[in-house]
RNA sequence: GCCGGGGUAGCUCAGAGGCAGAGCAACUGAUUCGUAAUCAGUAGGUCGCGGGUUCGACUCCCGCCCCCGGCUCCA
């Protein structure tokens, strides 16, 4: 159902204009009878290209002003009378020749450039009532079969993806085979408005973001406290897993650039700093740096592989307009490491690697998607080392049974990847992690170890980061949680309220037990009513609810409550700090004290 | 970077050439409370930044910064 960027160049170029299945097919259509009610309601208006997508679908227009919400309202409108009045699709074939005369005829410039392009000798054409547009279909047999679709929203776009060509006004829009279906998907539309990490993040006082520091984030208590744990759960991970952490320093002079080849290749993205007449760049990666910790010492063929990992702090300079809270920032820290080894060992490294995404993702209910990237058209190597890096990548899936995509030509410069996708609660798809063959730095880097036979030979460098960024992952699970993180990745994990000043100095007790037992507590004995502090409690997402009163005092116990709203009743204080501790270090994914 | 929309109190937002507004939050006081908002009072502003027009600019004009929706790019 996705259609790649890939696809979509194809597409310009006439191999195809949409999947035949039913729901594309329906979205195609009514992109058609989206760009006819835009022609109806502004003659003057070109049409550009209007695919299906996930989704829905979009059409791209030539339009001096943008279209407003009112135009959308009026469009959706005319589009509903098109579908009452049950058009045919009809199609027809005609000389390409014939058809650019058409086209141009009707001043169709964006058609005739299309027409153009082709190699066809012959096109086909699809019309519905007045509009016709040049089409390979399919379509659904008339308009009356498009009943349920909603425009959503319109914005510029450039003609053929390209900012040096004209920007085009771009309608999207959804459209479904049912009602229910349709609800279904504005209900999540809805849902990730609300999930929004930034709007979260400010109101959970998790992270915030200032103009003095654009695309990086300010990480409030809550937030790092986040971050912490999960880098606490990486490095146990990496720890059990052969590796061993560096650290390389984030400020390095151009010249370690150069020879990595980043300076040729990156250096757009590159933060330059200038002191004593030297240049020197904030890393965008920490990928040459281990060189030199591989270099410092004499490395034998029984070394490798040696893995370091390396959570260093990265700074890209991605252009002003395509910053997104979390998800794409200037300066981030990817829970990255290097893997050098031997060409025998790639594959059993890449399993390994494999095995490391599932395995991390598994307490967050994150379901890993693989692709495959191959090489760009700017790249450095031979092609038989791209050709046996994308191999061992490829054979490295197929070993483990994983199904996979295939990105054609979107490696990196230095090598091919894999890249994993996560789709998270409301089925939206994130790249986490991404695992890379590089031959090209060993090479650069003159990196050897001595084989068996006393020989110098390079190694094969694999770099790899499994949460991609601890920014992003932060983001994506704000949102796959809602806010409502797991115990173990609460800020505040529980939060203990005496219901009066009465009872604060047995709540202030509790409250001790709980920090005592490592557990990140609060006492709320502000003098609020018990329902407002209630409140506040389940707004912040606080997992667990300890109300201290008389009776509890008396007993030593605890009222306990559920952010979920359970109401669990009186818990011994004991059996709420065991609970609680035994949940935590599990990281379990639900809240489990006083149930079992 | 490009197209469009924005930036007013900590947050959400109203206001539009002539005294800067509301709700929530904050603070003070009263209340001492049993599971999603107790009442009353007080305080809070470089209206993003800089320049211009005007008797007078939050409001109009110009430039810049940042944010939002996309394009492009990407962990």
């Amino acid at each position: 159902m996705t259609v790649s960027e890939e696809d979509r160049h194809l597409r310009l170029t006439g191999e195809f204009d949409c999947d035949a299945t039913p729901l594309a097919t329906l979205r195609h259509s009514t992109s058609h009878v989206m760009a006819q009610a835009v022609k109806r309601l502004f003659p003057e208006v070109k049409v550009a290209i209007g695919p299906a997508i996930e989704d829905g679908f979009y059409y791209d227009f030539f339009k001096a002003e943008p279209f407003t919400p009112e135009d959308l309202a009026r469009i959706e409108d005319e589009m509903r009378s098109i579908a009452k009045a049950d058009l045919r699709f009809e199609r027809r074939e005609m000389p390409r020749a014939e058809a650019i005369a058409f086209f141009r005829q009707r001043g169709e410039r964006f058609k005739v450039e299309i027409l153009e392009g082709l190699d066809a000798p012959t096109v086909s054409l699809y019309t519905q009532g007045d509009f016709i547009d040049l089409c390979r279909g399919p379509h659904v047999g008339s308009t009356g079969q498009i009943r349920f679709f909603k425009l959503l929203s319109s914005s510029g776009a450039y003609w053929r993806g390209d900012e040096k060509n004209p920007m085009l006004q771009r309608i999207y829009g959804t459209a479904w085979l049912t009602q229910e279906e349709l609800d279904r998907h504005l209900w999540r539309l809805e849902e990730a408005k609300k999930r929004d990490h930034r709007k979260l993040g400010r109101e959970l006082d998790l992270y915030i973001f200032n103009e003095v520091s654009p695309g990086a984030p300010i990480w409030l208590p809550g937030g790092w406290t986040i971050v912490r744990e999960l880098e606490r759960f990486v490095r146990e991970k990496l720890d059990a897993s052969g590796y061993q952490e560096i650290s390389t320093p984030i400020l390095v002079n151009k010249k370690l650039w150069e020879q990595s080849g980043h300076w040729d290749y990156y250096q757009e993205n590159m933060f330059l700093v200038e002191s004593e007449e030297q240049i020197f760049s904030l890393k965008p990666m920490n990928c040459p740096e281990s060189t030199i910790v591989y270099r410092h010492a004499l490395r034998s063929y029984r070394d490798l592989p040696l893995r370091f990992s390396d959570m260093g702090r990265l700074h890209r300079n991605e252009r002003s307009g395509t910053l997104t809270g979390l998800f794409r920032v200037r300066q981030f820290t990817q829970d990255d490491a290097h893997v050098y080894c031997r060409l025998d060992q790639i594959q059993a490294e890449i399993t390994a690697m494999l095995g490391l995404v599932r395995d991390w993702y598994k307490p967050f209910g994150l379901e890993p998607f693989f692709k495959l990237s191959t090489r760009p058209p700017k790249s450095l190597g031979t092609d038989e080392q791209w050709r046996v890096a994308e191999r061992g990548l490829e054979d490295a899936l197929r070993a483990n049974g994983l199904a996979f995509e295939l990105n054609p030509g979107d490696g990196t410069f230095y090598g091919p990847k894999i890249d994993v996708d996560i789709q998270d609660a409301l089925a939206r798809r994130w790249q986490m992690a991404t695992i890379q063959i590089d031959f090209q730095q060993p090479e650069r880097f003159g990196l050897e170890y001595v084989d068996s036979d006393g020989q110098p030979k390079p190694p094969v460098m694999i770099h790899r980061a499994i949460f991609g960024s601890f920014e992003r992952i932060v983001g994506i699970l704000t949102e796959h949680y809602a806010g409502a993180f797991p115990t173990w990745l609460a800020p505040v994990q529980a939060r203990v309220i005496p219901i009066s000043e009465k009872f604060a100095d047995y709540a202030r007790s509790v409250h001790e037990r709980l920090r005592a037992a490592r557990v990140r507590s609060e006492l709320d004995d502000r003098n609020e009513k018990l329902g407002y502090r209630i409140r506040e409690a389940q707004l912040s997402r606080v997992p667990y609810m300890l109300v201290c009163g008389a009776r509890e005092a008396e007993a030593g116990t605890v009222s306990l409550r559920h952010r979920s709203g359970d109401d669990l009743g009186a818990v011994p204080v004991d059996r709420v700090v065991g609970d609680l501790a035994r949940e935590i270090a599990a990281r379990e994914s639900s809240l489990t004290v006083g149930r079992s």
